[in-house]
DNA sequence: TCTTTTGTATCATAATTCGGAACATAGTTT
DNA sequence: AAACTATGTTCCGAATTATGATACAAAAGA
């Protein structure tokens, strides 16, 4: 439910709209007029005019028999053309630009799929020695920053297969036993980010946090990679809050509707600049 | 101006509103405010003022680098939540899955709401040239299986109405004179499927049955569709049996609680049998 | 039967949306 | 480099248009 957040911008009928039909669609049953009116503190014949509007429209249909309304077929529709659209790097463009911006540092947005966290966008930070990741390439679970991170909140399993086949030592600093790396895991539950310093190459050091999709599963993982001098062992607490809040983005374009397993911040990321 | 189209009920902007979410959710790629004015025949300032709306309601994503707009994951939820309460199309998933593997061809759900038999679902058959159908296309009444599979049952006056408009011919097949089409809809009723080959495009065929929601009425069609080699003038008896099957399935998955109206043993009809 | 509650229609008022023009900025051409 | 063109964005007056109180219709309950 949003609170007092009275002040959204654009048109305010279109709004109120958009309050009816979501209130309709995700009523478990059906609704009708008077107990809408009552939800959105508006009265009958307001809302009677909106959902005439979107019974019109094929995104509500009117149930003759009980004369209340449930959500139609054309709702479907559009969140058809929604899904074939959505996805992480046309949700994560935004935030990786002001990540980068923030940071510096480079950038790197990886999916988790079922052939593991792949790389799938980067953005090459403002250092003159440049530090990238091959977009496509497939992230060590266990020594990368990205790895840690979706192996956190994973939920198919992924830790099991890392346990049978085992962790190989890429550094001298790769954690290679298991157990050490299952309390690491803990420790990102609760903090919401992952660290890999020097694990996979000396020298390279991440910070990434995971991210999820509008079903409430990992999608994959935002980061930010950089040399041990600017990533630190232990990041700044400007470079691990401007990383939560692009997974946070990130998440909220990808359909999740809660926040991330860690700090509870209020409201959800505003995508305007300058207020003055 | 023409009165049919242009006079819709409700609040203006509102359908405004929804013209601009639909036209960038089903643009292929991003769409600019410019290019949105000129299509929707309207100004730049309202264009991007009901984006604004939309973007903060989550409903379209702005890309930051070019500033054009895409379609956004609250639409994608709204969907979701339709595709749970939209009983057609959570009622004919495993029905769809059947008649594809017993046919091999390509499965087509319909739904019958006032924009029209619209398309809701699809699943491409096995052939290795495929053939499908948009989901959210408009299926033509007279020219189309699907359409003649509700107009057979239908309660709507619908067929009124394509009196008055008119039967317009798509191929050399297609049936325009009304009182044939009459005709055949009788035949219809009598065999409880429809069939239309190449009635809406040369070489393409269908078969398909009406789909019975829990109050009696045609609540939309579920059909095969394929090349007129497979399915022929006169549709094999398997084809049939396997077509009203799934069509018999999906209605007692609505709650239709009697039988369709095809099986010869019993000559009764379904009768609308409501107890409250 | 009467009462209550629901969905729907009407209408005056005022708040709202609209659209044109001006602005800013990025990309392209000269 | 500068001029030019395209874009997205802001602003503001005018009047269209959404609003909510009231009234009506038709069920559902008592």
């Amino acid at each position: 439910m949003t609170q007092s957040d009275d002040q959204r911008l654009g048109v305010k009928s279109v709004h109120l709209a958009f309050e009816v039909l979501e209130a309709v669609a995700f009523e478990p049953g059906e609704i009708g007029v008077s107990e809408l009116a009552n939800k959105l503190q508006t009265t009958k014949g307001t809302v009677f005019r909106h959902l005439q509007t979107l019974v019109d429209r094929g995104y509500l249909i009117q149930n003759a028999s009980t004369q209340r309304y449930r959500v139609g077929a054309r709702a479907y529709l559009i969140g058809r053309a929604a899904a074939e659209r959505v996805d992480i790097i046309a949700g994560s463009q935004d935030a990786m630009r002001s990540l980068r911006d923030e940071t510096g540092e480079t950038v790197v947005v990886s999916s988790l799929s079922n052939r593991g966290n792949i790389v799938m966008n980067t953005l090459i930070g403002k250092s003159p020695l440049e530090i990238g990741v091959r977009v496509g390439s497939v992230l060590e679970p266990h020594a990368t920053a990205q790895g840690k991170a979706v192996l956190a909140f994973d939920t198919q399993g992924l830790i099991k297969q890392l346990r049978r086949r085992g962790l190989t030592g890429l550094t001298p600093h790769t954690v290679t036993d298991i157990d050490v790396l299952e309390r690491q895991l803990e420790a990102v539950r609760a903090q919401g980010y992952a660290t890999a310093a020097e694990e996979m190459l000396l020298g390279i050091s991440a910070l990434a946090a995971p991210v999820m999709d509008g079903s409430g599963k990992t999608a994959g993982s935002i980061a930010i990679v950089g040399s041990i001098q600017n990533i630190g062992r232990q990041p700044a607490p400007e470079q691990i809050e401007a990383v939560l809040r692009a997974a946070q983005r990130v998440s909220w374009n990808l359909g999740y509707v809660g926040h991330l397993p860690f700090e509870p911040r209020n409201g959800r990321v505003p995508a305007k600049k300058s207020a003055g």
